[in-house]
DNA sequence: TTGTATGCGTTATCAC
DNA sequence: GTGATAACGCATACAA
């Protein structure tokens, strides 16, 4: 009866609580309870707990997932692992693991066949939820999943409509201070480097950089706002643009990190000195911006703030009731002054 | 007989292939072969397409992997998600994604305890294979494993004596290179900040190190080389523990770019300028290395090359024979001359 | 080709 | 508490 040979090179067949059960003598649905912490006669338990241990038995995840409809697993469609998404990718899927949770990633990198195929994949592979930074024209896709069962988290970006959890931050208000302070320190003609303004978390940030600028009586100047589409080249294009108007601005506000650096590289192609002779303020802090000589003036997101709550919410719709109301949380930003803004 | 009342707020039951097979009037095994691609009567594969399109169904990729054993999830085990792993990422899930499949992570942070519990998890979450960047102490976690049949891809930093693919690059040429620059320019003091001397990677960068030392006839002085520990802190001490020497070096070769970061707060902070009072070369390219003023001199791993290795070996191992030959491939890296380096 | 039946490893529902 | 046994959704061997 040694069955201990295993099919050389081939995949080993490991232990089922079937085997468990044989080996301590009691019946598969004892082996089940006490997996599952339901109250065990002594002796039972310590001869299950000698044949899991000979056995290397270990439960299949698979196997309780289709019984039990629940895989543990949490799907996450992002456009990219740059240091924001990949900060937000480490602190959720460490929040997540403390629940028993973990994380199946796609990334689409902002092709839209791509982000497709990543809702295709995501409604058979069976996930508990779904978080994702929102995709307008995924609307019916994720409305679809939504009605398939799988509750959804927003965050970075909002999809109007969707029945829908949201963790968002105060991008409106945020670009308000942020462009609030460029004005304290006199500028006058301030430039922003805008995100697609179909985004909602880039309309939001331009929303913030007019009211900032209406509050202080200035008419906001579409020759000001240009788009960076979120990329570092779209973002070295806009500022590009907005330093050849024929009044330059003497601050630029970017909406996001990425488009920072495009405005970074903007500057020091056309040898435009900073802070001397132009302020820059971004959304998004990165590591190398408290470094960068001078240290690059921020508007910090709370990250890691972002992360737990999402996991909060998951955990509250997954555990409990699943029909409870949707929530929508607003986390704060905080602006960071360093060199790279200065009076004109 | 109208069952298309979903229990309101409930997770809905959706379509299986039962009853697709019903609505189609055929049998459950012909719509079986229709969805694996095997040939199919035409009326009746009309039928079958009508009815997946009504009943909106998606295969349970749940039930598939329990009849098959095959999940299409690679498991990713790496210690964060900085701009480096980061990246890594985002290239490993495109490139899986081309084969099927997908990842699911898991982000240690360095952690003893979560390093385990994350082995913990895969082994019970049955992974096709597991990706991972090598931590010497999860040797035996790592080795069972193995044991129970799951292929290892080990990538950046090595387990010796593991049954597995590996990816790395050729840190121990690539660092000869960069110190060897150090030395063309005139250097002869050049400080170390180093890994942990146990990784692999750590060790093949310090034995490149030392290679182009003692190529020019230099004796490798212990007090120029200090561990970082990878960390932005550790390289931060380390380089101000070199700056203190009676000699300081000319010269600073980081293992990583984030003690590189460390190193760049320690020359901000001493007032050290750089590259008039000191040179720096970093391993791995950041996105702001080449904006900073002045650039950093860097050796660029392929992270793309790497991903895409990964994924082709992986492809090999899981869709031909599982017991084929292990592979090791060996990556070259590049060095980028910046404006951190210059003669003395 | 197609239909039928069996089983993958668990959980859950019964009687006991 | 425990032991049989029926699902879960799908793939597959087998007979038709």
């Amino acid at each position: 009866m040694n069955d201990d040979t295993q099919n050389e090179g081939d995949k080993p067949r490991s232990a089922t609580i079937v085997d468990v059960a044989k080996r301590a003598n009691v019946a598969i649905g004892t082996v089940s309870r006490y997996l599952n912490g339901f109250p065990i006669r002594r002796a039972n338990r310590e001869q299950i707990e000698e044949a899991i241990q000979a056995l290397r038995f270990r439960r299949n995840a698979t196997a309780v997932a289709m019984k039990t409809d629940v895989t543990h697993v949490v799907g996450l469609l992002a456009p990219s692992f740059d240091e924001f998404h990949g900060a937000m990718l480490e602190h959720l899927s460490r929040a997540l693991r403390r629940d028993g949770r973990a994380l199946l990633i796609y990334c689409h990198g902002g092709d839209t066949r791509l982000m497709e195929d990543g809702m295709d994949y995501f409604s058979t592979q069976r996930i508990d939820a779904l978080v994702m930074s929102g995709e307008d024209h995924l609307f019916d896709r994720v409305d679809q999943l939504i009605d398939a069962g799988v509750p959804l988290v927003l965050y970075d970006n909002d999809i109007a409509g969707l029945k829908a959890d949201r963790v968002f931050v105060n991008n409106r208000e945020a670009s308000m201070h942020a462009v609030r302070h460029l004005l304290d320190i006199g500028h006058r003609r301030v430039g922003l480097v805008s995100g697609d303004l179909e985004d909602s978390a880039a309309h939001g940030r331009y929303l913030g950089y007019c009211d900032a600028l209406e509050e202080r009586g200035i008419a906001v100047d579409p020759r000001y706002v240009e788009s960076g589409h979120w990329t570092i080249l779209g973002g070295n294009d806009a500022t590009r643009r907005l330093m050849s108007l024929p009044q330059p601005p003497t601050a630029v506000f970017s909406a996001n990190y990425v488009m920072a650096l495009g405005a970074l590289r903007c500057f020091k192609d056309a040898r435009v000195r900073m802070p001397e002779d132009v302020s820059l303020i971004s959304f998004d802090d990165a590591a190398l911006f408290g470094l960068y000589e001078p240290g690059i003036t921020v508007v910090a997101q709370p990250i890691n703030g972002v992360a737990q709550s999402i996991a909060d919410v998951l955990e509250r719709r997954l555990r409990s009731e699943r029909s409870m109301p949707f929530s929508s949380t607003n986390l704060r930003c905080e602006v960071i002054l360093r060199g790279s803004t200065r009076p004109v």
